[in-house]
DNA sequence: GTATTTG
DNA sequence: CAAATACAACGCGAG
DNA sequence: CTCGCG
């Protein structure tokens, strides 16, 4: 009953108000009819899992009976037993990290009866006692179900099967991350162990876990936009090659998007993603214009820097940019490309702006800053006549021309990532080499998204002052 | 990474 | 049966 | 002009 959420949410607030209750700590969450919708929702964003109700059936405290259900979004991961404590009955649980195991918890509830006789009788008969407890060498797999693995260690952990599905020498830090990441089931991955950023010792599974985790915040920026893929099949040193028409071998949740002639792809789901990325998609680039569409969604400054020993110069050019920007009232978005390069996004309303009108747009800004400061920017085309100026890419900008999507990695030597930014980052200390896959995930899940106002803001976009600039009206 | 063509 | 090839498109400079 | 490179 999504439709009737605000509604509920005023009326509720209503009566508190009357009652003059205080209303700062009320929430309503959110209900839904449709489990399965629901599910796919919590699954995609690793949710905690649902409390389902029958739908008379009202809150009172410390009721003790089964009309409210907890549905946690468990996951499954397999450890070793290495040892067993009698005094408290946990079992610890330990995984491979190189060639020495680590400790990530301890687990307790979950065993049969007889289940629990056979392994507490196995520990206490052939493991040796240190006084505490018995240790066996690593033998014994269980599988557990967990809701997370936080600060290295198992949060209530339970066990959900014991023996022989798995094989001690499988149990490694490197799976469990991935058993811990719920990769999506309908993906066949392979080849987890293949270097994909050989000099930062990125491997395939970190990559994919990754991919995992940041889908939530990547996928709403490439949803409804062609993609075009570079792919990296051997690691981001050996070859690559580009990739925008459906495969014919694809499967069959690759959604297609159909032109006259060709079959381009879209990427629209956590398993498109996934699918993509295990088949070596690295870069992931979408065009200015949702799909099947005229006009440009965005207008996007490229501030590219002969080299990255120059990044400063697109801080300085960003900074001029924003400047204008805020005068001519427009909100805009800053990230870093990846790359050399600073990139920024201003998200124009729907259908508001013509590609003729955002190039000229974006030529009346980069003229001005070029005529500002002649000798830090150009938007001189030609390498060899830039001489180490920042270069303001206009003509990047346009019809079937692309960019690099929010939080796609990017086929550097570190694995850096196109991520976004507060302005308020934009500042000398900032390095692009310090944002890769390594950390970004942890960075977005700690601050949140800067580009999470992005829709929002799109919404409210206001460009009248930008036809004045330009002498123009909208087309629509 | 996969399917297809070529040697 | 192993090896080679394609998987974008566009502008530019070299030949 | 085509070819190869980025």
């Amino acid at each position: 009953m999504k439709e009737n959420h605000e509604q509920r949410r005023k009326k509720l607030l209503h009566v508190f108000q009357k009652l003059s209750l205080p209303t700062s700590r009320i929430q309503l969450v959110d209900s839904y009819r449709d489990a399965e919708a629901l599910w796919k929702l919590i699954f995609d964003h690793k949710g905690e899992g649902l409390i389902a109700k029958r739908q008379k059936s009202v809150y009172a405290p410390g009721k003790n009976h089964h009309d409210w259900l907890k549905i946690k979004n468990w996951r499954i991961i397999h450890v070793i037993l290495s040892s067993y404590q009698p005094s408290n009955d946990y079992f610890n649980a330990a995984v491979w990290r190189n060639d020495s195991l680590i400790s990530i918890g301890k687990c307790k509830h979950g065993l049969d009866a007889e289940a629990r006789q056979t392994v507490t009788k196995l520990f206490m008969e052939s493991g040796s006692f240190n006084g505490q407890s018995y240790t066996l060498p690593p033998a014994i797999v269980a599988a557990v179900q967990t809701l997370d693995l936080y600060q290295g260690e198992l949060r209530e952990p339970a066990f959900s099967g014991i023996g022989a599905e798995a094989e001690p020498a499988d149990c490694t830090l490197k799976t469990l991350q991935r058993e811990q990441a719920m990769l999506p089931a309908a993906v066949d991955f392979s080849k987890f162990d293949k270097l994909y950023w050989p000099k930062a010792g990125i491997d395939k599974s970190a990559y994919l876990v990754y991919m995992r985790e940041i889908a939530p915040y990547m996928l709403p920026f490439l949803r409804e936009h062609l993609l075009t893929l570079i792919r990296c099949p051997e690691g981001v040193e050996e070859e690559y090659f580009f990739q925008k028409h459906l495969p014919e071998y694809a499967p069959s949740f690759i959604k297609p998007f159909q032109s006259e002639e060709e079959t381009f792809m879209l990427c629209d789901s956590l398993e498109s993603l996934l699918w993509f990325a295990n088949h070596g998609g690295i870069e992931f680039h979408i065009p200015f214009e949702k799909a099947g569409c005229m006009y440009p969604n965005e207008i996007v400054f490229d501030l590219d820097p002969p080299n990255r020993e120059r990044f400063d110069l697109a801080i300085k050019a960003a900074t001029i940019i924003k400047k204008y920007l805020d005068k001519l009232k427009l909100s805009s978005f800053v990230k870093l490309s990846g790359n050399k390069g600073l990139q920024i996004h201003i998200p124009i309303m729907e259908k508001s702006m013509s590609y003729e009108q955002t190039a000229l747009f974006t030529q009346a800004i980069a003229q001005t800053v070029e005529n500002q400061h002649p000798a830090f920017f150009t938007t001189e085309r030609m390498k060899k006549n830039r001489h180490g100026r920042l270069y303001i890419d206009y003509v990047q900008h346009g019809k079937n021309k692309t960019i690099i999507a929010p939080y796609s990695a990017r086929k550097t030597e570190e694995g850096t990532v196109a991520v976004p930014l507060r302005w308020e980052e934009v500042e000398p200390s900032l390095e692009p080499q310090n944002f890769t896959i390594k950390n970004v995930v942890a960075r977005v899940q700690n601050m949140g998204c800067p580009f999470a106002n992005y829709e929002l803001v799109r919404q409210q976009q206001n460009l009248k002052e930008v036809f004045t600039l330009l002498g123009e009206s909208p087309p629509l």
